[in-house]
RNA sequence: GGGGCUGUAGCUCAGCUGGUUAGAGCGUCACGUUGACAUCGUGAAGGUCAUAGGUUCGAGCCCUACCAGCCCCACCA
């Protein structure tokens, strides 16, 4: 052990000890939950990442509160589970493994369906473990011995069970419905997958011919639609329409006669208040065709091209068709006018660029009310509980609205639907097991083909990666999950889907707290993508600056909830602290060259600075564990930073110096413990933050002990709060900072020593006598002589008032006689203002009455102090004017 | 149409249940290598807390209105 710390770099070299200590982690079995009776556990799941991805910095952002949390209940000696995992995402998977099939040139259907699966897998295989790896990058701590995947056998088991539970009691029912459709993804999509963005479009107007001359003009905005257009329909109150409904009218190029229908669903305000009927392609044209029996034509296939109905137009896409469409109407003289327009278009979410098509088709839904209900009451009667709060209305605002959930998706990667079709009969057999023969007449059946929306076994993932519906020690020991951490965007997709899934199959709320954060954007504040270019890799990042680094830079100072801005100047700024970490601890090591720790020394054996030091210390282990406990992780790290660079570094540290270079060998080792002592602290509060370094760093200290760090939390000792003192030597850091200051303005350079003269105020001269050495050692004082409050003040000095005393320093002809008086009169300035403020408030009656008594008597006491500065203050500048 | 967020120093943001003359980082300027650290230290400049009212003894914080920007949901062709 001993000389280890002169191996220690000069600067930080992350590189060369992450991948160590991870390892170290790992085989230690520290993430491992260990059980201990009558105590409660802490549990988080991971939010799973898709097997596709590569890790960006949203999943940096993701895992960072997760893993502070967990760390820091491991430390406190919680039984601390962090579950890891990995989505199938369906659609995203299916998605890569055509491509890589086309580049091959092949179809999915080439392959047919079991090939296609086995390609997944194996492509599973090869990528699934790419982004686990890249997350032990970044230091998380989970308990990768309890990797789950949404497809593995206990998972699909779980997803299998819930959807045969929800079908048996009704709440999954098969139908033809208007669905969305992603031609890309030739899939039905849920609506939370339909992102509606806002396109620059134009209504066009056409006319469509009437009896005895009376046409009626409808407005689309899609007119590639009106070739599947089956009636019009105009509002019942519409006097302009009103002798036409009943009748008919003629449908240009496809020349055939539709309905006009009257329907409160067209409005008589907008457009021309006649609305094309496309019951096929538009989900309210749909509604408005069930009420009035219209026909269905489809003219859009699968793939978003023109079918066989569209006539001449088959073959073509809806863009390319709008375009003939419109060319026609013109020549045909149908096309009044055309109209500047701006509406949303749906859009894949995972297509962006693809157009969602509504579309009639059989597919798979879940009924929602009766499981919206309790889901919506847990988050009323404060079972689950958002943080921050806000983020409960969104939750409740999309539960209370919820719609029927499609989950069917025409795709081969996912959990199959266990549905069974009877040839013979037609009888559909819903089934834990899978059949083969119809258990109504015996005859042969198919499985359905379809599988499910990826999300459907994502909303089982607190209980499901437990060994649900097992009962299991762990759905004992960790079920209901303590917090569930994700980013708000997936607030519908994900959390509210475990939530009622989870209160639906387990009877509880799978989680208590839904901690939400924001998205990392760029340092201008926009989306990180692809096509802006403006990513940044978190790996890339790592490897330059640190795991650390990184991770500081997602969490210090980020409100929860709250989008992050990144930025290279931002991460180096935190690898800059580390590296300061890095050097304090560096030098403590030095110091401590056969120290033997025996703890904190006797409350008199310590300085006023050790007693600063420790005050201080010990506010802040409660501050920042307070802090944790209320999940407000980014003012825990601001307040550890503050203190680490502001107390302890530039301040104690240099204070340090002077009792590790004493003489007195007892002052040499009372400084050392408190060093130490801080140090440790600092280190077991930043670990969940920052864990690499200070785990690093932990293994030098000498009361380490072999321990990892994580095995204990700071905690405080009543005796060794010393308010009274602390605040006594605030006093004398305003002196020191004072006379800083005058060296500054007065450019004189620190190297270039001083005699220091003191004149204390009544109460100030034990701390600033207690203090003569950091006069020299932090402002350069060659000598510090103390005079009394009688004693005439010395001549040509530069002089400042602070509450502690009156300072001189008497640098004869350096002293600049007018710049002196202009600094002092601006101190005046400032000190007459703080007493106008304070008389203001004291001269109120209504303050004096109604303001806290304490309130009062700080401001009275202040006021007392300021006006006995202001005194002597006055007194000074008279003295300069004497002079000049 | 409904809901939400943001507006504080040149930039990025803190600011706890309302109570010291509003803070930090970066940037700028001046000075400085004193035995951990130039990935550093010391100091300085810089703010009518978007705007207007109101509540209060007291408002950056609470209420109302308004301006600006952003997001989510709904989806009138």
């Amino acid at each position: 052990m001993e000389n280890r710390e002169f191996n220690m770099e000069k600067v930080y070299q992350p590189q060369q000890i992450e991948a160590r200590i991870y390892d170290a982690w790992e085989k230690s079995g520290a993430f491992k939950p260990v059980m201990k009776p009558g105590r409660k556990s802490f549990t988080i799941v991971m939010p799973p990442p898709n097997i596709t991805g590569q890790l960006h910095v949203g999943h940096a952002l993701d895992e960072m509160p997760q893993d502070v949390l967990i760390r820091y209940h491991r430390m406190k000696g919680d039984p601390t589970l962090w579950v890891p995992g990995t989505d199938h995402a369906a659609i995203a998977t299916e998605v890569k493994v055509v491509e890589a099939l086309r580049a091959e040139g092949l179809t999915k259907q080439d392959l047919g369906r079991e090939k296609f699966l086995e390609r997944t897998w194996e492509w599973k295989k090869e990528y699934g473990g790419r982004i686990v790896r890249q997350l032990r990058k970044l230091g998380v701590s989970c308990d990768w011995s309890r990797e789950r995947f949404t497809m593995d056998e206990g998972l699909s088991k779980a997803v299998r069970e819930t959807f045969v539970r929800l079908y048996e009691k009704g709440l999954i029912y098969r139908g033809k419905r208007m669905i969305n459709w992603c031609p890309a993804c030739q899939s039905a999509l849920s609506d939370a997958e339909v992102e509606y963005v806002e396109q620059k479009s134009h209504l066009w107007h056409i006319r469509y011919p009437g009896p005895d001359g009376h046409d009626v003009v409808v407005a689309t905005s899609r007119p590639e639609t009106m070739l599947g257009d089956t009636g019009v329909c105009v509002n019942p109150n519409d006097e302009r329409y009103r002798d036409l409904v009943g009748k008919t009218v003629l449908l240009p190029i496809v020349n055939k006669r539709i309905p006009v229908v009257a329907d409160d669903y067209a409005e008589m305000e907008f457009g021309t208040g006649a609305v094309k009927m496309t019951p096929a392609h538009d989900p309210n044209d749909y509604e408005v065709a069930q009420r009035h029996n219209l026909e269905i034509v489809c003219v859009i296939a699968e793939d978003g091209r023109m079918n066989e109905n569209a006539g001449k137009y088959a073959g073509m896409t809806t863009m390319e068709c709008r375009k003939a469409i419109v060319e026609q109407l013109k020549e045909e003289g149908y096309l009044v006018r055309i109209e500047d327009y701006t509406h949303n278009v749906g859009t894949c979410y995972r297509h962006h660029d693809t157009v969602v098509e509504p579309y009639l088709s059989d597919q798979w839904f879940v009924t929602m009310k009766p499981l919206a209900a309790p889901a919506i009451e847990v988050a009323k009667n404060k079972e689950l509980v958002f943080v921050p709060e806000r983020f409960e209305k969104t939750y409740l605002q999309w539960m209370e609205n919820i719609r029927d959930w499609c989950i069917s998706r025409q795709l081969w990667w996912g959990h199959r639907i266990p549905a069974f079709y009877c040839e013979e009969c037609g009888e559909l057999t819903v089934s834990r097991e899978d059949i083969t023969v119809c258990p109504k007449c015996g005859g042969k059946v198919d499985q359905e083909e379809d599988v499910l929306d990826t999300w459907f076994s994502s909303a089982l993932w607190p209980f499901s990666t437990l060994g649900w519906p097992e009962e299991t020690e762990d759905m004992k020991n960790f079920y209901p999950n303590s917090v569930l951490s994700c980013g708000y965007d997936i607030i519908f997709f994900w959390l509210a889907r475990m939530v009622f899934s989870g209160l639906e199959q387990t009877g509880k709320c799978p989680f208590h707290v839904a901690l939400m954060h924001g998205l990392v954007r760029d340092a201008q504040g926009r989306k990180m993508s692809k096509s802006l270019g403006n990513g940044i890799d978190p790996i890339e990042v790592i490897d330059q600056y640190g795991a650390d680094a990184l991770r500081f830079s997602l969490v210090m100072g980020v409100a929860p909830g709250a989008d992050v801005r990144l930025s290279n100047e931002k991460i180096e700024t935190y690898r800059n602290f580390c590296n300061k970490i890095w050097n304090a601890s560096r030098f403590v090591l030095m110091n401590l060259q056969g120290f033997e720790p025996k703890g904190l020394p006797a409350p008199e054996e310590l300085s006023i600075a050790d007693k600063w030091i420790l005050s201080v210390y010990q506010d802040t282990v409660r501050e920042v564990t307070d802090k944790l406990e209320n999940f407000d992780l980014g003012m825990a790290a601001t307040k550890l930073y503050d203190f680490v660079w502001s107390d302890f570094c530039d301040w104690y540290i240099e204070i340090a110096k002077q009792g590790l270079y004493a003489e007195d060998g007892g002052v040499k080792r009372v400084t050392q413990e408190v060093l130490l002592h801080v140090l440790t602290g600092i280190l077991k509060l930043l670990h969940p933050y920052i864990p690499f370094i200070t785990e690093e760093l932990y293994g030098y200290l000498p009361n380490a002990g072999g321990m990892l760090i994580s095995a204990s939390w700071p905690e405080c000792d009543p005796a060794y709060d010393f308010a009274d003192v602390a605040a006594r030597f605030e006093g004398v850091m305003d002196a020191i900072r004072a006379i800083r200051n005058l060296r500054a303005e007065m450019n004189v350079p620190m190297s270039k020593r001083a005699t220091l003269i003191l004149k204390p105020h009544e109460g100030w001269y034990d701390p600033l006598a207690a203090a003569e050495g950091y006069f020299k050692r932090l402002a350069g004082a060659s000598a510090v002589e103390f005079i009394d409050s009688a004693a005439p003040n010395p001549d040509k000095s530069a002089s400042a008032v602070v509450e502690a005393c009156e300072l001189f320093i008497p640098l004869g002809e350096l002293v600049d006689v007018d710049k002196e008086i202009v600094r002092l009169t601006k101190d005046l300035k400032n000190l007459e203002g703080e007493i106008a403020r304070a008389n203001g408030k004291l001269n109120n009656a209504g303050f004096v009455s109604k303001a806290p008594a304490e309130l009062v008597e700080r401001e009275r006491e202040k006021l007392a102090t300021n006006e006995g500065l202001l005194e002597k203050l006055k007194a000074r500048i008279a003295e300069m004017e004497a002079l000049r």
